[in-house]
DNA sequence: TGATTTTTCCGAATTGAATCCGAACAAGCG
DNA sequence: CGCTTGTTCGGATTCAATTCGGAAAAATCA
């Protein structure tokens, strides 16, 4: 039965285990990283992992959610900035700090994530969604014209899906095809076409109406 | 060491291995699947496992190569039908079989997909990149006029990993905000928009060079 | 065919990591 | 200070992964 730290020195063990995981498992990967590991790091006993934690797993659950946290808590700020921007400039600028803030601490996240990923693909996931969609949300209401497109729920879950993996497989592959720019710059033009090609479509349907 | 199967009769227990691989991984999950579990539902002792496969990792390693296999070899044939239909009938086409794909035999690759990814995002995933850029260089070849667009590595990097991470994640979704149908018509119309626009754009380029 | 070699199969024994537990240590409190 | 509660620890325990040595089956040979 894992216990809810009261004094401020449990807390700390809580952290600094939290923070030992991460060390170990961008230094190790997923299968090197033993109970033994994380607690040696972190300068704590075996055992006083499982006074706060269940098992390993919950261990990499709470790096889980602490990653979406710190992910959200980056891109809230931004979205003042970026419902300013036009479209390509905001997805590009998005996809860029998302990219600098993978690449942190040298590449601890990018390192964590797709084990993460592996543990839990939907439950963790979902603030970083939401914030997204709230970003997409008080995109459109800036720019009222764009609230004429159609799809807009499709379009907003494939942007961000494609937006995060296409990201992560890219920061991941040793050899890609393409550039991050490129990649940047690719889904800023997808968008940035399908927004312009759907305004002309809705303007042609108004003008043949009256 | 692992040797490499010599008789049919051993031929016949690596592919009871790996077929119950298969079931374990997707009725129990990851975790819970043992070695012990495998060679049961195998039907076989579990020193048997380790007379072909270095580990436990090399079975499921082996899993995830046979899954991309099969799943490059129901795309394959796919092509020429794919190659004479306009391009959002052929992503739709595209979306919906890897979909029933994926839910076969009670959703077990569905199932399965998600650890396979985690042991290796990059390896094993690369025949299906391959397959699918060929079929978009096809396409290509098949519509000369789309040639002329801009950024086609970059689309067919991002289409791809879209696709592909997009229908998965809405297939493990418990409760998604579209339906399947919204997703694939939703991508269809993100390419279609985006190469009808950059021919029209390309199409007022020339015109202005004469 | 019978002998010999190679291949295959097995499951008890070993190993090592994950987890448990009870004693020892610190903090808050009267 | 005694008492209760929170915290830490690391050896003991448990359980899954892996090894090993020999038995059984198939292939090869004489």
């Amino acid at each position: 039965m894992p216990r809810t730290p009261r004094q401020d020195r449990a807390r700390a063990t809580v952290d600094a285990i939290v923070e030992a995981g991460f060390i170990a498992l961008s230094q190790r990967g997923p299968a090197a990283t033993t109970t033994r590991h994380i607690a040696e790091i972190a300068g704590v006993g075996v055992g006083s992992l499982y006074e706060y934690f269940e098992n390993k797993e919950a261990i990499f659950n709470v790096m889980s959610q602490r990653f979406i946290k710190d992910t959200v808590a980056m891109i809230k700020p931004l979205t003042p900035t970026l419902v300013r921007m036009p479209i390509d400039a905001a997805i590009r600028t998005l996809l860029n700090e998302f990219k600098d803030f993978l690449e942190m601490n040298d590449g601890r996240y990018l390192k964590c994530v797709r084990h993460a990923m592996a543990v839990d693909f939907e439950l963790h996931l979902d603030p970083l969604f939401q914030v997204l969609n709230e970003v997409i949300m008080r995109y459109l209401m800036s720019h009222p014209e764009t609230l004429q497109i159609r799809r807009i729920p499709a379009m907003a879950y494939i942007g961000i899906n494609g937006g995060i993996f296409a990201v992560i497989r890219h920061l991941s592959d040793p050899d890609p095809m393409i550039s991050f720019d490129e990649l940047a710059d690719g889904l800023a033009a997808m968008i940035g076409h399908y927004i312009t090609q759907e305004l002309k479509e809705r303007e042609a349907l108004a003008a043949s109406e009256t």
